[in-house]
DNA sequence: AAACAAATTAGACAAGTGTATAATAGTAAG
DNA sequence: CTTACTATTATACACTTGTCTAATTTGTTT
């Protein structure tokens, strides 16, 4: 599937739910407990959202009796380096760096932080 | 000036022309140039960006004869600095590493950009 | 088979965003 | 002091997003 366009938060919420799913399908009843609720959402919206998402390319569906089951077809790796693509380029000129020094720029990233990330980048060579 | 809202991405664009500008306050006909022109406005479309981003808050203005002048309120890195919190911490829970790891997991960051990286976390300590 | 209950679908609507047309106001020239 | 011109304002409108109520479908009980 190929990523090209942003989800709207709540989307977004629900493919959260969908992506931490260990089995699937997963039907209506099941999102409803592990979004809908925390969100306050009645079942119609959750089922809106599932049905743009499905709209979107970003997953789709099968009924089994009455009920609606889920599959996902985006991989939220792609998914979340598309938007983090974008936002560095729209927000930082594309450099982590930048982003970086904006956040912590004066000497304001605790000690464990820099340990961790300089641990990362010397695996990195 | 509370930034508390993230802003629509056109009037975002309308900001940063505004932020980018030298000398204050500039007119409309200035935006356009710097903005509207490239995004293809009209230039009442500006002029609605305009108003919204005063009803915001972001800036404010003043009439000098036929013209608009608009001065700035909201402080880029103020706000730039919320919008990436935010963006950090929905989608990467909040932490760095996680979030280079998934753009530049498998090696594939460029040795200078790793180099780069590596001074600027030197120099925090 | 009729009635219930559970789940889904259809449709609607308000708020927000992008965008513009038509109306108006301000200024400069005749 | 009109006319013409330019910039602004007032509106409007379509699309997207968040959200739901009412209608319908389908499976389950008498």
């Amino acid at each position: 599937m190929d990523i090209s366009k942003k989800l709207p938060e709540a989307e977004f919420d629900v493919m959260v739910a969908l992506w931490n799913s260990k089995s699937y399908p997963v039907n209506t009843a099941y999102l409803m407990e592990n979004v809908g609720k925390a969100k306050g959402w009645k079942a119609p919206t959750l089922i809106s959202f599932l049905t743009r998402l499905e709209e979107r390319g970003f997953i789709h569906s099968e009924k089994r009796g009455k009920e609606r089951y889920y599959f996902v077809d985006a991989v939220k790796t792609d998914y979340v380096r598309f938007i983090t693509v974008d936002f560095l380029n729209r927000y930082h000129n594309g450099s982590f760096v930048r982003m970086l020094d904006l956040l912590y720029g004066n000497n304001t990233l605790p000690n464990d932080e820099l340990d961790e990330m300089l641990k990362w980048l010397q695996e990195q060579y």
